[in-house]
DNA sequence: GTGAAAGCGCTAACAT
DNA sequence: ATGTTAGCGCTTTCAC
């Protein structure tokens, strides 16, 4: 920046100025530091800003991975609001394991960005609040409480409920679930446990633990491991609500692989609307639980916490709309 | 850190050669070092780090969308491997636009990190000569002739002309094409363009403009728009290539929307044998291009420019093996 | 409207 | 094996 500054004629403060839109320069200054720049291929080194500044410009995306749809697409919604607010994105997976979601919260690298949004899989709001080191941090999922943290969350349960609802409606009577954990279950799946127990209860129909099924992650072939053992266990299913449209893909391919007719023998919904739920065969009917929304909150909240000193994180978690796509995947129950 | 060296009773340098893993260093000194950083719980500024060091720890992946499972995968993939390093991975994409591309080439941020990996889409190769500012950049697809840049590349010719040899082997003639550009093609489009136009020639078949078809994108919905103009152009079809799978996927379920019978009526072929090909219904037939290889490769060629001065790009590219992965949507084409 | 000087928190180079 | 000095390239403060 010296060099420019003396090539323009003017002080280093001159020049800094210019780059951080001061308002007050004559025309003549400016262009002079205009023709400096070009001339020198100039480009400010942002590490010795942000030494000066405090700041980075930076958010850290902390998901557990970013091959799976939806997590995919949360992230790009993510990328591109940060963007639009001069924000890079650094991405850390954890892959849902305890020990680097730790490290995510304890490492030196949160407290080298602006501000994180975080999305806690194997760790509770306990653990949350003791390894948090005291930066601006948006958290997916549950609420912790006490914490000075905004937090976005999807509306599992309600989504949940209705769509399972909805197939109570239909007239199906055997509704499986997969997706829940054999090991600790995460908030959204306790979330979407709860939603599918609800709307059974509320159906009068019984719940049945031996046709909830668990899976290690929420990918296909766990979708499709999980049906093969819910048939090979001989009970009755007429239906399955899975915790992700990735479960219920592999689950419907699953059940086709054997030879059911896929919706007349069993039906399926899934759960986040990713592109893939459209353009499956037969499609699939699932819970758009408005991803897009729930990013670009995410990142909004985030930089008001981090440009307003001033600025006190929500009480209540910003929740989105969320809809039922009914396609094909889910007929009305033919009488059997 | 000052803080640290104080509690600990040594000098800054002590503390920041505990940081930087000198090896000489008394066991009673690094113990009360570690003692002091537990107390004040200490984290290392990184921009003070950087701005002395000149590195930042980080590299910068451009890619045109997350939302892509192909482009996902890889970007999980590089994080993981980039992790290994000890280097974090800022995202950025351009959504394969020109003005973005050129952006990320120029701007700052690309001189803030110590490196780059880059996928040019609509930037051809004396583009990035001209834009680029001296950062060590690996570029995915075509090599950039006399850049002093490493390449890693899918066998996007071979991998095609592959794939389009098998469907002509296994006795179909009418084999169109999904995925070319109206405008400007992106360099691993008019290679998979080659392979397909080279193995119909030695396939003896002709190559029809006809039935080579445009996409926006390279999303499902591209692939069914895609499908339905190929339909409605009453142009004879009995398979389709498509240049990915999510294209494929597309095209095929707007086959089956319109009532043919998949894969008797027409067989699907796709390319990135992502997670989804092996899960629809039928499954897809697709190139398997070494993602996760490619990816590694690309991250571990970079830390090394970064690493070691002497270090010069390798001429050849680095390609991976593919291979053509078989199932149910390319059936052995029956007598008709 | 612009300049001069100080200092952000680290590490390279050298000293002990 | 550890301490001292200087300075990375910016922005802040205050003076002009």
């Amino acid at each position: 920046m010296g060099d420019v500054a003396r090539l323009a004629g003017v002080s280093a403060k001159t020049v800094s100025n210019y780059f951080n839109g001061y308002r007050y320069m004559r025309e003549d200054t400016r262009q002079r530091i205009e023709a400096a720049i070009t001339e020198l291929d100039y480009r400010m080194n942002l590490s010795a800003r942000n030494l000066r500044s405090g700041k980075t410009g930076m958010i850290m995306l902390a998901i557990a991975e970013l091959d799976q749809a939806y997590l995919a697409e949360f992230a790009q919604t993510v990328v591109n609001k940060a963007e639009e607010l001069g924000l890079g994105v650094l991405i850390e997976t954890t892959g849902g394991r305890r020990e680097r979601e730790v490290e995510v919260l304890e490492g030196s690298r949160g407290r080298n960005v602006d501000g994180v949004i975080y999305e806690p899989v194997a760790l509770g709001a306990e653990d949350i609040s003791k390894h948090h080191g005291g930066f601006p941090l948006v958290l997916m999922g549950e609420k912790v409480l006490g914490g000075p943290f905004d937090h976005v969350t999807m509306p599992d349960e309600a989504g949940t409920r209705t769509a399972v609802s909805h197939l109570v409606d239909l007239g199906y009577q055997n509704i499986a679930l997969i997706g829940t954990s054999a090991t600790k279950e995460s908030p959204g799946q306790a979330l979407r446990r709860k939603g599918y127990i609800d709307a059974l209860t509320a159906g009068g129909l019984e719940v049945r633990e031996h046709i909830m099924v668990a899976t290690k992650r929420w990918h296909r072939p766990d979708g499709a491991d999980a049906m093969n053992r819910l048939l090979d266990s001989g009970e009755q299913v007429d239906a399955v609500f899975a915790m992700n449209d990735a479960l219920a893909l592999g689950a419907m391919w699953a059940a086709e692989q054997r030879g059911l007719r896929i919706p007349h023998d069993i039906a399926f919904v899934g759960f986040d609307d990713t592109e893939d739920a459209t353009y499956s065969i037969p499609s699939l009917t699932t819970v758009s639980p408005g991803r897009d929304a729930l990013a670009r909150a995410a990142v909004t909240a985030l930089h008001r916490r981090i440009s307003d000193p001033h600025y006190v994180p929500g009480e209540a978690p910003i929740v989105t709309d969320y809809e039922l796509i009914m396609r094909k995947s889910t007929p009305p129950l033919a009488p059997r």
